[in-house]
RNA sequence: GCCGGUGUGAUGGAAUUGGUAGACGUAGUGGACUCAAAAUCCACCGGUGGCGACACCGUGCCGGUUCGAGUCCGGCCACCGGCACCA
C-alpha cells in the first residue's frame, strides 16, 4: 500500500468537512419521519459582542456528543440553536456606540454562528430562531395575549424591585443577595405599577410534576426550595374594637401559647385603626412605619439579629382558643408579602417570636414539653419528641397528633382552617427599556385595559432616536407619542399603548417549541411538530438558570397545555447540568481578571476536534473544572496518534485477535459513558485503545471501528481518517451505525486474580476462565509468595470473588 | 441557621458501586534520536526503610461494621453553591 505520511492538517481538514456536512444537510431533523425522534436541547446563548469564551462549548460539545450517538443508534434527531438576543448589555451598547441595536444584534449573531460552525457542532441551521425577529416575538405577544385573556396577566401597583443602575424593575428571581443579578448594583424598593403573571396559580403543581421528570436532584431541590410550600393553618383572631385578623401558622398546635400579635408594618389595620382614633401612640407608630419602608430588603435582612417593633397603644389582640387578651405589635420582621402579613407569636417554640419577647418583656408560656427551660431558648422540635402541656384539650398529645387535632378543631368552631403557603411570588413581566418584546396592551379612560387583536400581532417595536432609560422610571417608548397614541380597540375612542417592555426570559419561555417548526406563522408551531417532537428528551444547561428560566419556561408551558397548545403537561423531560469552566489559577474567567480564553485562539492552534476533546477530557462533567492550556497538548497528541496509527495499520477489514478483547471493551465503555454523561473516561478509554493499538499493531478493521467511535468526540479527524481508509463510499462517518459489540469478544480464557491473604494483597494468579473455587483456592495456596504468609497456618476460611479476587483467612 | 455538593499523588482527575487505590492526561526526572532545539520514542514518577527481592504506612480527622472500606454506619473539620426574620 502507498505510504501516506501527511500530517493531520487540522486548519484545512476542519473547514472542509464542516462545508460538506451543511452542503449534504447531514445534521437536519426530519419532520415527517417514521424513526423514533430524540429531541436533545442545550441552552441558547445571549449573542454577546465578546463572542463565544471557552464555557460555552462545553455544554455543546457534550450534547453534540449525545445527539451525534443517537443518530448512530438510528434516531431521528432534533438538536436546534438559536439567540436569545433582547436584552440590555446589547441596548448598553448601542446607547453608548449610537448603533441600532438590532443592527448590534445582528453583528453579534453572525459573529456567533461562524464561532459555532467552526466547533463542528451538528446544529439544525435551517431552525435557526432569533427571540428579536418579529416573526417570532409575534408569537411571545400572542401568549402573552391568552395569559392575559384567562386572567394570568394583570397590571398591579406594588413596592416591586428596581435596580439603579438599569433603571428598570426586576423579577424577584433576578435580585440576588440584594443586588441585580445582572449589573450587581444594588436593588431599591418602589411603588410602580406592573404587568405581573400569576406564576403562584402553578406553585402546587410546578411542585408536584417535578415527580414525573428525570432532573437531576439538585435542580429538583432548588426548585422546591424557591418555591417554598408549607402547610400550616389560617387562623382567625379578634382585636378588641371587633375587627378580624387573619394569621398564617405551621404550628396550630402551639396555639395555647400565643402571647403576643405581630402586624406587618405595612398591614391594613393599622391605617384603619389609625383613622379610626384608636391608637394612642400614632407617632411612635408612623415613626417605625417610615424607617420600615425606607429599608431594602437587604438590610431588612442584615439587620435580623436585633429585633424591633412598637407595641400598639389602644388595641389588643383576643386569642381564640381561651380568650386572652394580648398585645399586638408592628415589627419588620413580619413580611407584608408573605402569608396574612401577620402572625401569632409564641416564643416558647419559636426562635425569632423567642428573641422579640426577651427584648419586649412580653410573656413566655411553654407549651410543648420535652425541652430545656424555655426561659432560656425557644423548642422549636416538631416531631414526636414534644408533648402537650398547658393547652386544654390537647395536653398529652405529641406535636405530630395536636395538629390534625387542633386543625380539625379550629375548623369545626368556624375560627380557621388548613392552609398552604408558598414563598413563590407573582413575576413582575414589565421592564422599563427599550430592547424587548413591546406587550401587546392598550389603555382607554373609557374602557380600561384592552388587548391588541390577535391579527395586529406582531406589535412592531418601532424606531426611537434614544433608547437611553429614563430617570422618571418610563421605559424610552414612552417619548414616541406617535406610537403610543393609539384607538382602543373596543371603543375606538383615543388610547394609550402600554410602553414597557418584557423581560428576557420572555423568549426563552418557549423557545424550545419553535424550533420544532420554527416557520410557522399561522401558529407558534403546528399540532403534527408539537406532537412529533414533544417533549424535549434531554435539556442540558446551567444551574444559574434552575429558578429563573427553568421555572419560568415550566411555568408557560403548563399554562399552554392547559389552553390545549402543546401536548405534555411538562417542557423537559430530563435535565442535566454542566459545570463552569475556571480560568487558569481557579477564579471565573472575566474580562477584567483577563484569564478569559477565547475558542479562536485554541482552535487556530490545535484546531476545533482537539478543543472538543479537550472540553470534555477536562474532568467531571457536573463539576467546576480549571483550564490548563498545558493540558490541551494532550489531547492533540492523541490525535496525532490516531492519525498515524491509520496510516501505518494493517491493510486488513477484520479485527485483529490481538485487539479484539480491548476494543470490544472500549466500545460498550464509550456508548455506556456517554449516557451516563462521563465523557472524561470515554476519552480516557479510547486512549488506553489507542496506546494498545500502538503496541500491538492494529488493522484497518480496528482502526474502522475506533474511527466510528471517536466520530462522535471528534468529526472532523472521524471524517477526514474514515476517506482516507477508503469508505467514503459508505458515506460519512458520522452516519455510520455505531460498532458493533460482541460480548463474547471480551471474555478471557485465562483470568487474572488477585490473592489476599488477611485482607491483604500478596499475589497474582492465573487461572482457566472455567476453574471452579476449589481449584483457585487450590492455585492461590500453591503460589510461592502466598506460601510466605500461609506457611505454618490454618486455612480458616476463602472467599472467592468471581473473576477478581481470593482471599485466603488463616490463623496459626 | 437550613438544604445540597465536594475533600484521593506535584497537578486535572479514575476506581466496574464493598474487591489490586492512583486508570487516562499534564507537569517533572533519566535516556534515545538531533550540530542544536522542537517534535517523537523508551523508562521512572504517593511516602518511609532497604543495594535488592520486599516490608510497612497511605484516599480531610476520630471511631465502628466487614474476610475486605476511597466506597457503608456514627461523630467531627474544611471548602464551594443555594435559601434565609417565609411565621
Amino acid at each position: 500500500m502507498e505510504v501516506w505520511k501527511l500530517k493531520y492538517d487540522f486548519a484545512n481538514i476542519e473547514p472542509k468537512w464542516q462545508k460538506k456536512w451543511e452542503d449534504a444537510k447531514v445534521y437536519a431533523a426530519h419532520d415527517n419521519s417514521d424513526k423514533k425522534k430524540f429531541y436533545g436541547l442545550v441552552e441558547f446563548p445571549y449573542p454577546s459582542g465578546q463572542g463565544l469564551h471557552v464555557g460555552h462549548p462545553r455544554p455543546y460539545t457534550a450534547m453534540d456528543i449525545v445527539c451525534r450517538k443517537k443518530r448512530m443508534d438510528g434516531y431521528n434527531v432534533l438538536f436546534p440553536m438559536g439567540f436569545d438576543a433582547f436584552g440590555l448589555p446589547t441596548e448598553n451598547y448601542a446607547i453608548k456606540n449610537h448603533i441600532h441595536p438590532a443592527k448590534v444584534t445582528h453583528d453579534n449573531i453572525q459573529n456567533f454562528t461562524s464561532q459555532l460552525k467552526m466547533l463542528g457542532f451538528g446544529f439544525d441551521w435551517d431552525r435557526v430562531i432569533d427571540t428579536t425577529d418579529p416573526k417570532y416575538y409575534k408569537w411571545t405577544q400572542w401568549i402573552f395575549l391568552q395569559l392575559y385573556k384567562h386572567g394570568l396577566a394583570y397590571k398591579a401597583t406594588m413596592p416591586v424591585n428596581w435596580c439603579t443602575s438599569c433603571k428598570c424593575v426586576l423579577a424577584n428571581e433576578e435580585v440576588v443577595d440584594g443586588v441585580c443579578e445582572r449589573c450587581g448594583a444594588p436593588v431599591i424598593r418602589k411603588e410602580k405599577s406592573q404587568w405581573m403573571l400569576k406564576i403562584t396559580e402553578y406553585a402546587q403543581r410546578l411542585i408536584d410534576d417535578l415527580d414525573e421528570v428525570d432532573f437531576i436532584e439538585r435542580v429538583k431541590t432548588q426548585q422546591r426550595n424557591w418555591i417554598g410550600r408549607s402547610t400550616g393553618a389560617e387562623v382567625t383572631f379578634h382585636s378588641t374594637n371587633g375587627d378580624p385578623i387573619v394569621v398564617f401558622t405551621t404550628r396550630p398546635d402551639t396555639l395555647f401559647g400565643a402571647t403576643y400579635m405581630v402586624l406587618a408594618p405595612e398591614h391594613a389595620l393599622v391605617a384603619e385603626w389609625k383613622e379610626k382614633g384608636l391608637l394612642k401612640n400614632v407617632e411612635d407608630v408612623e415613626a417605625y412605619q417610615k424607617a420600615a419602608a425606607a429599608k431594602s430588603d437587604l438590610e431588612r435582612a442584615e439587620l435580623n439579629k436585633e429585633k424591633t417593633g412598637v407595641k400598639l397603644d389602644g388595641v389588643a389582640g383576643i386569642n381564640p382558643v381561651n380568650g386572652k387578651e394580648i398585645p399586638i405589635f408592628i415589627s419588620d420582621y413580619v413580611l407584608s408579602t408573605y402569608g396574612t402579613g401577620a402572625i401569632m407569636a409564641v416564643p416558647a417554640h419559636d426562635d425569632r417570636d423567642w428573641a422579640f419577647a426577651k427584648k419586649f418583656g412580653c410573656e413566655i408560656i411553654e407549651v410543648v414539653s420535652g425541652g430545656e427551660d424555655v426561659q432560656q431558648a425557644a423548642f422549636t422540635a416538631k416531631d414526636e419528641t414534644g408533648i402537650m402541656v398547658n393547652s386544654d384539650f390537647l395536653n398529652g398529645l405529641t406535636v405530630k397528633d395536636a395538629i390534625p387535632a387542633i386543625t380539625k378543631w379550629l375548623e369545626e368552631k368556624g375560627i380557621g382552617e388548613a392552609k398552604v403557603n408558598y414563598k413563590l411570588r407573582d413575576w413582575v413581566f414589565s421592564r422599563q427599556r427599550y430592547w424587548g418584546e413591546p406587550i401587546p396592551m392598550v389603555w382607554c379612560d373609557k374602557c380600561g385595559w384592552e388587548p391588541l387583536p390577535e391579527d395586529q400581532l406582531p406589535l412592531l417595536l418601532p424606531d426611537v432616536d434614544s433608547y437611553e432609560p429614563t430617570d422618571d422610571g418610563e421605559s424610552p417608548l414612552s417619548k414616541m407619542t406617535d406610537w403610543v397614541n393609539t384607538t382602543c380597540p373596543k371603543c375606538g375612542g383615543p388610547a394609550r399603548r402600554e410602553t414597557d417592555t418584557m423581560p428576557q426570559w420572555a423568549g426563552s419561555s418557549w423557545y424550545y417549541l419553535r424550533y420544532m417548526d420554527p416557520h410557522n406563522d399561522k401558529a407558534l408551531a403546528s399540532k403534527e411538530a408539537l406532537n412529533y417532537w414533544s417533549p424535549v428528551d434531554w435539556y442540558n444547561g446551567g444551574m444559574e438558570h434552575t429558578t429563573l428560566h427553568l421555572l419560568y419556561s415550566r411555568f408557560w408551558h403548563k399554562f399552554l397545555y392547559d389552553i390545549g397548545v402543546v401536548p405534555t403537561k411538562e417542557p423537559y423531560q430530563k435535565r442535566t447540568s454542566h459545570g463552569m469552566i475556571l480560568g487558569e489559577g481557579g477564579e471565573k474567567m472575566s474580562k477584567s481578571r483577563g484569564n478569559v480564553v477565547n475558542p479562536n485562539d485554541i482552535v487556530a492552534q490545535y484546531g476545533a476536534d482537539t478543543l472538543r476533546l479537550y472540553i470534555m477530557f477536562i474532568g467531571d462533567f457536573e463539576q467546576a473544572a480549571v483550564w490548563s492550556d498545558n493540558a490541551v497538548k494532550g489531547c492533540k497528541r492523541f490525535l496525532d496518534k490516531v492519525w498515524n496509527l491509520a496510516e501505518s495499520c494493517k491493510d486488513d477489514e477484520n479485527q485483529s485477535e490481538a485487539n479484539a478483547a480491548s476494543l470490544h471493551k472500549c466500545i460498550k465503555k464509550v456508548a455506556d459513558d456517554i449516557e451516563g454523561m462521563k465523557f472524561n473516561t470515554a476519552i480516557a478509554a479510547m486512549m488506553s485503545l489507542v496506546n494498545e493499538f500502538g503496541q500491538n499493531g492494529c488493522t484497518k478493521g480496528d482502526m474502522k471501528a475506533l474511527i466510528t467511535m471517536l466520530s462522535p468526540f471528534a468529526p472532523h479527524i472521524a471524517e477526514e481518517l474514515w476517506e482516507m481508509l477508503g469508505y467514503g463510499a459508505q458515506g460519512f462517518a458520522c452516519q455510520q451505525p455505531w460498532p458493533e459489540y460482541d460480548e463474547s469478544k471480551t471474555v478471557a480464557s485465562v483470568l487474572n486474580l488477585v490473592v489476599q491473604v488477611n485482607g491483604k494483597v500478596r499475589a497474582n494468579i492465573q487461572v482457566p476462565a472455567d476453574a471452579d473455587n476449589d481449584a483457585i483456592v487450590a492455585a492461590a495456596q500453591a503460589d510461592e509468595k502466598v506460601q510466605k504468609f500461609t506457611q505454618g497456618m490454618n486455612l480458616v476460611k476463602s472467599i472467592v470473588v468471581p473473576g477478581r479476587l481470593v482471599n485466603l483467612i488463616v490463623k496459626p
